[in-house]
DNA sequence: AAATTTCATGAAAATGTTATCATTGTCTGA
DNA sequence: TCAGACAATGATAACATTTTCATGAAATTT
C-alpha cells in the first residue's frame, strides 16, 4: 500500500499537521522534530500525494496545452518554450492535441478544465468565433499562442504576420519580381488570411496586379507543395516568384520546379515562412521568415502563470519580432 | 463560484449520488429523475472535478511521458502515437523533459509519481543501471520506449538497433564499399552502442577491418556531421562510405562533402537512419532506416493502459519492425 | 395474503491533503 | 508572582467526489 502523510506521522511520533509543514516548508516546527520527520519520510519513502494537494488547495500547478498536432516541429519548439518555463516555476504540462477539429477542440478543453488546469494555452492558426466565446467563458486563465481573437479580449502572443508577409513581399518587389504566386492553405484561417493580406498590401502599393488564378491552395506540406506547383507550371501561365505558406511547401514546389525541369532561383524564385532547421541546409537554400516560436511559447507560459498567479483580468496583446531571412531561393536582385 | 455536484443536486431536488449516478452513466437510475438531472447540469452549466474525482477512485486516467526533448521530431512523432490511443481510451498525458540528465530525470519521475500518473512512458537513447532500478521500484506502472533495460525487467517496444545497423552495413558490403567511417554520438548509450555493434558485426563476417581512427564522436545533428566529415577530409584518410548516427548527421556529412568538392554518392556514400520526413526530398535522397516512430508510441501506450487497468504484473518487451530505405545516398552498387 | 425480490434513492464514510483554531508550555517584563 | 506574548504542536474541518449500506416502495413469487 502507499505511504501517506499520516504513515509519516505515526513514525516521527507527530501529528499529521506537523508533517505537512515539514514536507511545505512552513517555518514554525522545531528543528529537532523537523529533522525527526524527515527521517521518517526518507525511512517510509513517503511521496506527497498532488491530487489530495490540489483538492485542498484548489490550485495544480498545471497548465493544458491544445495544440492542433504535436507532430508539428513549429508547434513542438513552442511548446519547449512552454515546457523550459514550467520547470523554473514549478508546473507541469498536459498536452491535447486538436486536429484542428471543432468538436476535438471542446472535448479538449472540456478535459483540461475538469482537469483543473491553473491556465491553458491555446495554439493554432485559427479561432472560431464560437470557439472565442467559449474560451471567454472557461474558468481557467487563457493565452492564446500563434494566433489572436481579433477584438483582443483574449490575451495572445504572436507575431504580426500580415507585416511580415508585406515585408517579404515588398523585398520581392524590391528585388525586381512582378508575376507573384501564391501557394496557400485549402482552409481559410486566421494566419493564412493575414499573410495573404500582407501580400497583396505590397503588390497594391507597388501598383503590381495580383492574378487570382495564381492563387493556388492546397494540402500545407510538402506533396501539397510539389503538386500546386506542377499543376501551375501544367497550365502555362507566366510568374517569376512563388509565394509558399511555409518552408514545406517551398521545399515541395522547388523539387517540382526541378522535376520540370526549370532552375530554382534562377528560372524562379520561391519563399517560404518560419524557417525549418533544413531551410538553411537545403539546396537551394530557403528565403523565409523566421518565428521566434521557442521564446512565443516561453512568453505565453510566463504570461498565464502569472495571471494564474496573480489576480490581474486585464487581456494583452503580446507582439513577437520575426525576420525575414534572405536565402538563395530568393536573391536580393530578380536573375 | 465552481459549480459543483451538490449544486446540481440541490437544483434538480436529488441526492448527490443520484447526480454522481447520471453523471458517471450508472444505470441503476429511474429515466425520468436522470433527464430532471441532465437538465439541472446543463442549466448550472457544471463540469466534474476530475482531481476530486481521482482522488476517491484513486486514478488519474492520465500517463506520464518523460522525453529528453520534446523539439526532436523523432521522439515528437512517437508522442503523438501515444496522444491517439490515448484519446481512444480516454487518458491524459502529463509530459516532462529530461534533458539527457540524471538529475531531470529524477525530478521528472518524482512529479510524476507525485502527480498520481497511472503509468509512465520512459523515452530516450540510454537508461542508467541506477535508473533501472529506480523505475522498477516506482508505483506507477512503466514502459520504455526506444530504449530497454538488458535484463528486461522492464517492459519496452523498440527497434532491434543492432540487427538494423548490422542490415545496413551489410548492404553497404554487398554494394562493395569497404572503407567504412562511422559517425556517431560523443555519449556512450544503449542505441548508440547497439548500432556501432550491428556493423561491427557486419563487417566482421565479411572479414573487413574498422579502422578504429574512423570512428568518429560529434553532436548528432546537422553541425556536428558538417564538422566530422570536414575533419575526416582534412586527415587525409581513406574511406568511400560514412554510416552515420541519424539523418541530420548525414545532411550535415553530405553537406560537408560537397563543400569539400566531393560528390555524394558518386566520391563518398552516405547512410543516414531515423528517416525524417526530408530525407525523400533532400538532394541526394537518403538511405536510411526506418523506425516506426508512430507505432513504438502508440504500441506501448496501448501496453502501459492495459498494465494500469489489469494488474498482469509480467513484463513484456515488443520488438518493433524496421525498414532499410535505399535511396540514392548510398546506391545498390558502389560507383 | 405473506414473503421475497427488485428498483430507486439517500445518508454518510472515505480518499490524502492543508489550514484554521485551540492548546500547552515556556519565556519576558512589570 | 503573574499577565501576556510567543513558539510548537495537535485536532479537525474542509476540499468534491464515489460507493457502500440502508431504506422504503413496488413488483413478483409462493
Amino acid at each position: 500500500m502507499k505511504v501517506k502523510i499520516v504513515d509519516v506521522a505515526r513514525e516521527a511520533n507527530v501529528s499529521v499537521a506537523t508533517v505537512s509543514r515539514v514536507v511545505n516548508n512552513i517555518p514554525l516546527v522545531n528543528e529537532e522534530t523537523k529533522e525527526r520527520v524527515l527521517e521518517a519520510i526518507k525511512k517510509t519513502g513517503y511521496k506527497p500525494n498532488a491530487i489530495a494537494r490540489s483538492l485542498k488547495i484548489q490550485r495544480t500547478n498545471t497548465l493544458g496545452i491544445m495544440i492542433p498536432d504535436i507532430s508539428n516541429p513549429l508547434y513542438t519548439e513552442m511548446v519547449r518554450g512552454v515546457e523550459d518555463i514550467c520547470g523554473i516555476y514549478n508546473y507541469n504540462i498536459i498536452l491535447s492535441n486538436t486536429d484542428f477539429s471543432p468538436e476535438k477542440e471542446h472535448e479538449s478543453l472540456d478535459v483540461l478544465i475538469e482537469k483543473q488546469c491553473d491556465g491553458i494555452i491555446y495554439i493554432g492558426k485559427n479561432l472560431s468565433e464560437e470557439f472565442q466565446e467559449t474560451l471567454k467563458n472557461a474558468p481557467s486563465e487563457i493565452v492564446l499562442g500563434c494566433v489572436s481573437d481579433e477584438k483582443g479580449e483574449l490575451s495572445s502572443v504572436l507575431i504580426d504576420n500580415e507585416s511580415a508577409a508585406y515585408d517579404l513581399a515588398k523585398k520581392a518587389i524590391d528585388a525586381g519580381y512582378k508575376n507573384f504566386a501564391l501557394f496557400y492553405d485549402r482552409d481559410e484561417g486566421f494566419v493564412n488570411r493575414k499573410r495573404i493580406d500582407g501580400v497583396r498590401r505590397a503588390l497594391d502599393e507597388a501598383g503590381i496586379e495580383l492574378d487570382p488564378e495564381l492563387i493556388l491552395r492546397g494540402n500545407i506540406n510538402v506533396k501539397g507543395g510539389h503538386s500546386m506547383m506542377t499543376k501551375l507550371l501544367e497550365s502555362g501561365k507566366e510568374f517569376d516568384i512563388v509565394m509558399c505558406m511555409n518552408d514545406q511547401v517551398a521545399i515541395g514546389a522547388i523539387r517540382a520546379a526541378e522535376d520540370a525541369g526549370r532552375k530554382v532561383p534562377d528560372d524562379i524564385a520561391v519563399t517560404g515562412f518560419n524557417d525549418y532547421w533544413i531551410s538553411e541546409w537545403f539546396d537551394p537554400k530557403i528565403t523565409t521568415v523566421r518565428q521566434p516560436m521557442y521564446d512565443i511559447g516561453a512568453i505565453a507560459a510566463r504570461m498565464l502563470i502569472k495571471m494564474c498567479e496573480s489576480d490581474e483580468k486585464e487581456s494583452r496583446t503580446i507582439t513577437a519580432p520575426y525576420e525575414i531571412v534572405a536565402r538563395q531561393s530568393m536573391p536580393e536582385h530578380a536573375c
